[in-house]
DNA sequence: GCGCTCCGTGCT
DNA sequence: GCACGGAGCGCT
């Protein structure tokens, strides 16, 4: 009878651990054991017993069986925090393919060395005159390194330690020793930050309108009796979803248990944490990227140990390791930047829900444009959907003309600026009042448009724009179609064809030369890249020491400006025409919040649009501020092209520095597909490039797999994992998964 | 993370 | 030659 082994991870908290060690399972366990499971072993050399997760098992040994030790028990780790985010690991290992390392990596942060926040100084405990004749008695007994330390000290006063023993080589326990005789101090200064400083709470007592009563109210209710599905707040920007969340939140702390608030990184201002500390004050702390892991298991520390009972930050603040997690607040639900963009490639929606069902808490979302998915799952009753369409103080909605980029050029306007753009921002330096313009672009790969008639060249069989690539190529990214660059408009015949281009640096330079007298803030990934760079330049605008903010994305996201009353959208098909599924909805959520930034302020405001496609929907209905309308269309679109959230979209992205290599892994992967997949459930698209085809030499491919059961995919899944494991033929080449993405 | 071994250092 | 203690290693 063959034995059977488990790999361990033995303490996924220190980095020197983050592996495997293969143990023995005895007999009695050996129908017990299960992967995620936690257990007993002797480890290390003292023959002490710690604890372990099992990873997985198996039958094959790695390591020399004889030298192998055995497990000892299983640990009934019961409801403890650790076991709750073990199982979310799992899941998260089974939901996005990752190892079950990586997963645990994901959800138990990993503990950095103590001694890179601690910086240790020393100093003279006697006094100068005493050092002096100290220093007398070790030349006399030649204990040079003594000498060296004690003249140091005398000089500078104080002395970093770190310094000390590199620098003026001086052991440590010569240190230990002169500290112990009462010559020198060595203190460690240990640097607790705390990421908001201490400010005084307001207790004002906040009012929430009908609207927003209403929706609280009947979320309480429905959690009351018992109703545990997540819920999705549709607010226009404006209706003041944020108080209803602190309304719900202030329930769940009342009760005694805790809450994580989601935010995007990009909207993780001073400003939006301060709200949260104003009404909760100094049980509220926060997450930010710039913490460093050491600082940000600090936080999580604090969290387990009961110090503070609300998080705030981006989706990494999901894995809170709280005691009695009450509620999970993801504010703006559509932002990709819930997506991991790392291995494993989870989602914070739907991880979080998952979170919510093994924890017994709620999930409450909110967005002004909700992602499709999500809106989806709230039309047909998987989540909870609550809709407030009234703007909060009643602003009105800003007016929006939608400029058609063809009839310019038709009436001899060449300049990326329409005539109606150029009247308003005139109007705007008359009136002293500030405007953005908005370029949506993202990513390198251009469109080819024709800039008479705006057709786009698009790939026949998958309903996405080509890209343009080098030397007159276009490339559909989904299936690999391939073709070259026609000379002329395949439609109208028109020469005047090519690929949109054009950057903010341009875009600024077009502006200045128009308006010379234009005070212009540029803020794109140049200007953003220097540290505080970001602040800096919304700062200075708020402070109004410029007229005109141009910049992409990251300018149209959360920021409040009350003196803009203009924005401008310079090329609205430029996120239409990305090769992906998602580009109308991406369209539609930018444009959206773009229009948004118009008027906060008392004065009404006013939005261009300019496109070659006005009649596009996501514009339309973009421009109206019209949800329902492009909700409408697009899940029509994605039920006719069977696209998430109607159906389900598996990819598979192989990478690696052998692109032939890579290309017969993923034919193989393809044909291990096709071969257990015996009734044909499975359809295929690809293997084809990706939209970015080699990444530091790195070549990659994509195999999408589309299929309307989500469990047949995952089970597909599931059987091509072992099928790579058992293959070394795949050992050079990386490959990731993601579903839905 | 923890115990073990190795080795530099201090002292006689 | 011996005692001490820190650094670094290996743990299945």
């Amino acid at each position: 009878m063959s034995r059977l082994f488990a790999d361990i991870i033995v303490d996924i908290t220190s980095e020197k651990l983050d592996r495997t060690f293969q143990y023995l399972v005895p007999e009695t366990l050996i129908s017990i054991l299960k992967p995620g499971m936690q257990v007993k072993i002797p480890f290390g050399n003292g023959g002490r017993t710690i604890q372990g997760y099992v990873i997985q098992m198996t039958d094959r040994p790695t390591y020399d069986v004889e030298r192998m030790k055995e497990i000892v028990d299983v640990v009934d780790a019961g409801n403890s925090i650790e076991s709750k985010l073990i199982s979310l690991a799992a899941w998260i290992r089974e939901q996005y393919g990752s190892t079950m390392i990586q997963a645990l990596k994901t959800v138990l942060p990993v503990k950095q060395k103590l001694k890179q926040r601690e910086e240790r100084w020393i100093t003279l405990k006697i006094s100068e005159e005493e050092a002096s004749k100290q220093l007398a008695i070790y030349e006399k007994k030649h204990h040079v390194a003594r000498q060296r330390i004690l003249q140091a000290v005398l000089e500078e006063g104080k002395l970093s330690y770190t310094l000390a023993v590199n620098k003026l080589h001086v052991a440590n326990n010569v240190l230990k020793t002169m500290e112990d005789q009462g010559i020198l101090q060595i203190q460690a200064q240990t640097v607790y930050r705390n990421p908001i400083q201490d400010e005084k709470q307001s207790h004002e007592e906040i009012v929430l309108n009908e609207d927003q009563r209403r929706i609280a109210e009947a979320i309480e209710e429905g959690w009351s009796r018992g109703d545990n599905r997540p819920c999705l707040i549709r607010g226009v920007t404006g209706s003041g979803k944020t108080l209803i969340y602190m309304e719900l939140m202030e329930q769940i702390i009342r009760e005694g248990r805790q809450v994580i608030l989601l935010i995007p990184e990009i909207a993780l201002t001073y400003q939006t944490v301060l709200r949260f500390y104003h009404r909760f004050g100094d049980k509220v702390s926060v997450l930010h990227s710039r913490l460093s892991p050491g600082e940000r298991s600090d936080q999580f520390e604090r969290a387990k140990a009961g110090k503070i009972q609300i998080m705030i930050g981006p989706r990494s603040a999901l894995f809170t390791p709280f005691a009695d997690l009450g509620l999970i607040v993801m504010d703006e639900e559509h932002e990709n930047s819930y997506q991991s963009e790392t291995t494993p490639c989870y989602h914070a929606r739907e991880t979080a829900i998952a979170r919510g069902e093994l924890e017994n808490c709620q999930v409450v979302m909110g967005s002004a444009t909700p992602s499709v998915d999500a809106y989806y799952r709230g039309k047909n009753g998987t989540y909870r959907l609550f809709e407030m369409d009234a703007r909060y103080e009643n602003r009105n909605l800003p007016t929006v003309y939608t400029i058609d980029l063809r009839e310019e050029l038709r009436e001899g306007n060449r300049s990326i600026l329409s005539r109606k753009l150029q009247e308003k921002m005139e109007q705007r330096f008359e009136r002293k009042e500030q405007m953005m313009l908005f370029l949506n672009r993202r990513g390198y790969a251009g469109f080819l448009s024709c800039r008479s008639c705006g057709t786009v060249m698009k790939c026949p069989h998958c309903d996405v724009s080509l890209a343009v690539h080098r030397q007159g190529r276009m490339v559909c990214h989904y299936c690999g179609y391939e073709t070259r660059q026609p000379q002329e408009c395949p439609e109208c015949g028109s020469t005047y064809i090519g690929g949109f281009r054009a950057g903010t640096q341009q875009i600024e330079d077009i502006v200045k030369k128009r308006f010379p007298q234009a005070r212009v803030l540029r803020m794109d990934l140049d200007t953003t890249r220097k540290k505080e760079g970001h602040a800096k330049i919304l700062s200075a605008f708020a402070n109004q020491e410029a007229d005109v903010l141009i910049g992409t994305q990251m300018i149209v996201k959360g920021h409040d400006f009350p003196n803009v009353t203009l924005v401008g959208v310079l090329a609205a098909d430029l996120s239409l025409n990305m090769s992906d599924f998602r580009a109308s909805e991406r369209t539609f959520q930018l444009m959206t919040q773009a229009v948004g930034r118009a008027g906060r302020g008392s004065v009404p405001g006013e939005a261009v649009i300019q496109t070659y496609q006005p009649e596009h929907y996501s514009i339309m209905a973009a421009v109206k501020q019209d949800y329902p309308a492009f909700y409408e269309e697009e899940i029509g679109y994605r039920q006719l092209l069977s696209y998430p959230p109607v159906s389900n979209l598996f990819a598979i992205h192989g990478s690696s520095m052998d692109e032939n290599l890579l290309e017969m892994g993923m034919e193989y992967i393809k044909k291990f597909l096709k071969k257990i997949d015996g009734e044909g459930k499975l359809q295929m698209i690809g293997p084809a490039d990706e939209p970015v085809a080699k990444v530091a030499d790195m070549y990659r491919k994509v195999l999408y797999i589309k299929q309307d059961d989500h469990g047949i995919l995952l089970k597909a899944k599931n059987q091509l994992e072992r099928y790579l494991e058992i293959n070394s033929g795949f050992k050079n080449i990386r490959i990731q998964f993601e579903f839905n993405h």
